[in-house]
Parts: structure tokens; C-alpha cells; sequence
DNA sequence: TTTTTGTTAATAGTAATACTATTGTATATT
DNA sequence: AATATACAATAGTATTACTATTAACAAAAA
């Protein structure tokens, strides 16, 4: 997984200049994503960022043009990462039904290394899309950043698990909700069980998320 | 449904001064469902909403100690409301089967009548559940606003629906894991559907979410 | 060599936001 | 009539998100 670097390209739209082409443009990135995780998104401010990487706010905002752009930009490479590993971890499967349940695995599954083949923390990176990643586009601008491709790469990512769905059931007319359904609610269920436990049935020692949506999944498609 | 007013009770505690006692407060939350719906939670603000209200910012902070605070009041007025309507609407049933296919209804319905016994707009509110809802609990102070009962509501309402569950099939291990899947999920595949359709399989004319949670969690328990 | 051009970040802001301290006024109580 | 209380309005402050302008510096062109 050392190569992984190449395979993660985040359209250069979303931001107004590639992060990855300058030390500083790192820096922002691997801070930020460090300190949204700790003070969370609202406390979150270029101003702190800047501070902590002995920079000036203004400088940030050559790289993005605001703070719900840097989120934006971190979701996106969020789900180009997971994208590569699941047509990375999918390819030699033999059947729809191997596919399927490597998917569930790596969309619902707990992150807990850190692969670090850059500035990137993966582990704090999808804690934030866990607690922060749907600030993303509940936002009221969303059918105006769903033009601009914004969402592009999940809407993918969602297509492409719908896919071995079909395969394994042609005739199951919600595939997308089902989908859909898992990714988003594989968050929530990880939120809810460290805040909210009450609204789960987790249990310390196995992954029951991930148990919950296997069979959740595997009944409903049969 | 005319008295319903009285039904709908939120705890003291989730405000400064109780809304329902003034003139002046019933036009906070009201004309507040309206401003949040029309602008988004973001744009909104209380100097905004005294204004359209002919009143002072800082007389909304008598009812309400932050705009955060307002959103966490709305949600609870919210699940108040649907679980009166849960258990209105369940008591003459028979069977869990109808309970549940009851519950399943009411908690992932399209809310298309406002039934306006109150100076409360309930589709306007449903809209704010489902677009702005989760900015309620994704907050980094979370554990400390769950340690003052600002979520009891809702997870009584979990608790009930997934008692209806248990009566019907006790030795599924998930009940509240599959009702807090199907409560979040209903919300963010109606705001999939109205913004990024190709996460969903919905269709005009008939309500494709209600039919979805429906089959996935009868398939789920047996 | 000098000048021009382009790329970078720092300075120093602005407008708006969330929130508060204090004062004024109406109403009720004694 | 005097006092206490409840209420909202005034007039703020600190902070936020964001921007216009300038400065530094290196590479390319004259």
C-alpha cells in the first residue's frame, strides 16, 4: 500500500490551488485535518490552523476558498481513497457476492491504522467524516456543489456497490437506498455507540456494525 | 387532532423561559421554523429573526440561550410530537405487526398537511428535521448536552418502536440498530432524493422510501 | 546587468456574527 | 403610593469568516 499516494486524486476544482503541490499546501491539510478532529468543525478556524503551522490565515485561503471548502476537499479524498481500496480490494474476486461483502467490510469496517504514506492521517480522517462528513452537503448551497461535481466521486462509489447488488440480485429495485443507506447509517451507528449508545446494540470485542449490515444486507437483496 | 397542543410538551430545561407563555416566544419558534426552512440553519441568525419579528435580538436570548440551543428545542418539539402520534395511533392495535408497520409509517412518511393547532408549522418543521436535524447532536458537546436529557425524547422513542420489534421476533439482536438506521436513513434519503437522486431509487407518484424501510425490515426480522 | 514577470505569503484590514452588560419600562404586589 | 418584579430595548464586545493590498523573491526576458 506503499504506491497509495498516486491512486488518491481529488479534482482539482475543489480547491483554488492543489495542497499536495507545496509544502505549505500539506501542512494545511495534515494540521487541519488534526485539529478539526480535536476542536471539532465550528470551533475549527484558519486563524488557529494558521497558528499552528507558523502561517498566515490569508495564505490558507490561497489554497481554499473557505473553511466548508477544505471539508469538502477532505470528504472527497475521503471517498477516492476508499474508492481505490475497494476496486483495489475487489478486483480478483470471483463472485458478486465476494464483492459485496469486501465492500461492506471497507465502507462500514472501523479504521484503525494509519497506512502513512503521507501527511495524511487516515484513522483522525474518518473519524472526521464519521462526526463532521455530512455537514458536507447539508448545507444550502448543495444542488449549486452538485453541479460543480462536488459530490461526484461518492455518487460513484455508491454506484459501483449498487452494481454488485444488481449482480447478485438483477430484479432488487432499491439498490441506491440500500447503499446509501448502509454507508450513511455505518456512521451514525459509530457515533450513536460512543455518545449515544442506547440508540445501538453494540458490544465491546466484535464489530456488530459491520455484523449488523452483512445480514442486514444479505436479507434484504434475497 | 385539535388538542394536541397539550400533548406536545418539551422539557423546561431546553430553554431559558418557555416559548408558549409569551406572545412573544410562540413568534420566536414560529416565525424561527420559517427563517431556518427559508435560509438554512447557517445563514440564520437572531438579530435576522428580531427583525421579521419587530423585536429585539437580545430579547431571544430571554427564551433561548444560543441559536444552537433554539435547533435543540425544535428537535425535541419534534420527536414530542411524533411520539404522541406513535402512541395515538398504536393504542387500538392489535398486533406488533400493525404496531410496527404503524411506527414505520409515521416515523418515515412525508409530512404533507400541516395540521396547525399551534402557532407551530409542522411541515415546515419536518423539512428542518430532515435538512438540519443532525447539526442537533453532531456538536462536540455532545456527551455533556446528552448528560442533561437533550436527547431522552428521541431515545424514547427508539426504545418504543423497538419494543414493538422484540414483540415480534425477541431474539433479534439489533432492534435499535435497525429503528435508528431506518429513523436516520428515511431522513437523509428524502433530502437524497430532492438533491442527489442518483443515491436513491425513488420515484414520482408513490412513495418509494416508505415501501423500502418497510420490506428491508420485515426481511430484517425473520 | 537590468528589467519584467510570475509566484509566493504577510499585513492589515472589513463586514457580519454570536453573544452580553446594562438600562429602561410596564406590571403586579404590598 | 411605594416597592418589587418581569420584561424587553439599547448599545455594546469579542470573535469570526473572509478580502484587498502589499511585499518578497526567484526565474525569464531585454
Amino acid at each position: 500500500m506503499e504506491n497509495l499516494k498516486i491512486n488518491v486524486v481529488v479534482d482539482s476544482s475543489l480547491c483554488l490551488k492543489n495542497p499536495e503541490s507545496s509544502e505549505l499546501g500539506k501542512k494545511i491539510v495534515g494540521k487541519g485535518i488534526e485539529m478539526i478532529n480535536e476542536m471539532g468543525y465550528e470551533s475549527f478556524t484558519f486563524k488557529k490552523l494558521g497558528e499552528q503551522i507558523g502561517s498566515n490565515e490569508s495564505s490558507i485561503y490561497r489554497y481554499f476558498e473557505s473553511k466548508h471548502a477544505l471539508l469538502v476537499y477532505l470528504v472527497n479524498w475521503y471517498w477516492s481513497w476508499i474508492e481505490y481500496k475497494l476496486v483495489f480490494g475487489t478486483t480478483n474476486l470471483n463472485t458478486p457476492e465476494e464483492k459485496l461483502n469486501k465492500a461492506i467490510q471497507l465502507l462500514v469496517e472501523d479504521i484503525k491504522e494509519d497506512n502513512s504514506f503521507s501527511y495524511i492521517n487516515e484513522v483522525l480522517l474518518n473519524k472526521i467524516i464519521i462526526s463532521e462528513g455530512s455537514k458536507a452537503y447539508y448545507t444550502k448551497e448543495i444542488d449549486n456543489e452538485n453541479q460543480k461535481g462536488y459530490y461526484a466521486t461518492y455518487k460513484r462509489l455508491v454506484q459501483r456497490i449498487s452494481d454488485f447488488v444488481l449482480a447478485i440480485q438483477p430484479n432488487y429495485p432499491y439498490p441506491h437506498m440500500l447503499i446509501s443507506t448502509m454507508i450513511e447509517g455505518a456512521h451514525y451507528q459509530r457515533y450513536f455507540s460512543k455518545h449515544l449508545p442506547s440508540l445501538t446494540d453494540t458490544e465491546s470485542g466484535e464489530d456488530t456494525i459491520v455484523k449488523f449490515y452483512t445480514e442486514l444486507i444479505q436479507k434484504a437483496i434475497k
